[in-house]
DNA sequence: CAGAATCCGACTGGATACTG
DNA sequence: CAGTATCCAGTCGGATTCTG
């Protein structure tokens, strides 16, 4: 790492970094709500296709198997017929629900000022 | 909105959209850095650029916008030569600090946890 | 200095069809 | 039921060049 002269340079990124691992694991548009589905406790594949109308299959499988592999969840698998799986947090996802939490109270506290903020600035632009 | 007749359905989606509304606009690599770095005060374009390596110039440009857009950041000419470009954060910005201190902590905390459970994946589906 | 514009490859994500 | 496989459109994002 190579430490510019100026302090506030080389700090930003590894700063940020562990916040940006959380994101990149987050971030995909599926991979809350499917926490958020699993809150209530364990839950099947197509339950989840159902409490999550939008997604795909497929976007549903590959978030399903990040989430796995960042030990998000588990996958368990009931070997009977038809098959029968089932997707549960780990005690490290519960916690991170309190991460959520405060997300969503600046979210629906700035909801307005944002939408405002996004209107001023097109017509601003629109305008040009 | 058509509500599904399991209550579970409908709800997750609407549940998790704010959440949703601060992840779409934060989940850009580069927004975060970008906001992290500005966090001592107001910080020029080039500054930026410094304190962010990694980032491209188009992609600090692109990210600057949105963050002003979403009332964010402000982003304030100085009609001097050679011109000089200001952006700060917003106080609803500010505010987003905390959150994202939380998720800092959950990152940090749990980093090695999920490291582990990664390498645990990798070798589960090489071994298959 | 602080961008805007253009080109283009890489990745994302949806729809659909097929399988154990 | 719980996926996998394939195709394909749209978007992201880097490199480069040009401008007030």
């Amino acid at each position: 790492m190579s430490r510019s002269n100026t302090d506030v340079s080389a700090e930003v990124e590894a700063e940020a970094c562990p916040v940006q691992e959380v994101l990149d694991r987050v971030a995909g548009k599926w991979s809350i709500l499917v926490m958020v589905a699993a809150t209530r406790g364990p839950i099947r594949f197509t339950e989840l296709e159902r409490a999550i109308p939008s997604v795909s299959r497929r976007m549903l499988t590959l978030t399903l198997r990040n989430l796995e592999r960042d030990g998000l969840m588990t996958r368990t698998v009931f070997p009977t017929v038809p098959p029968r799986v089932e997707y549960e947090l780990t005690p490290m996802a519960r916690e991170l629900r309190t991460a959520f939490l405060t997300l969503t109270e600046w979210a629906e506290h700035h909801r307005g000022a944002i939408v405002d903020a996004r209107h001023a600035y097109d017509e601003r632009v629109t305008a040009s």
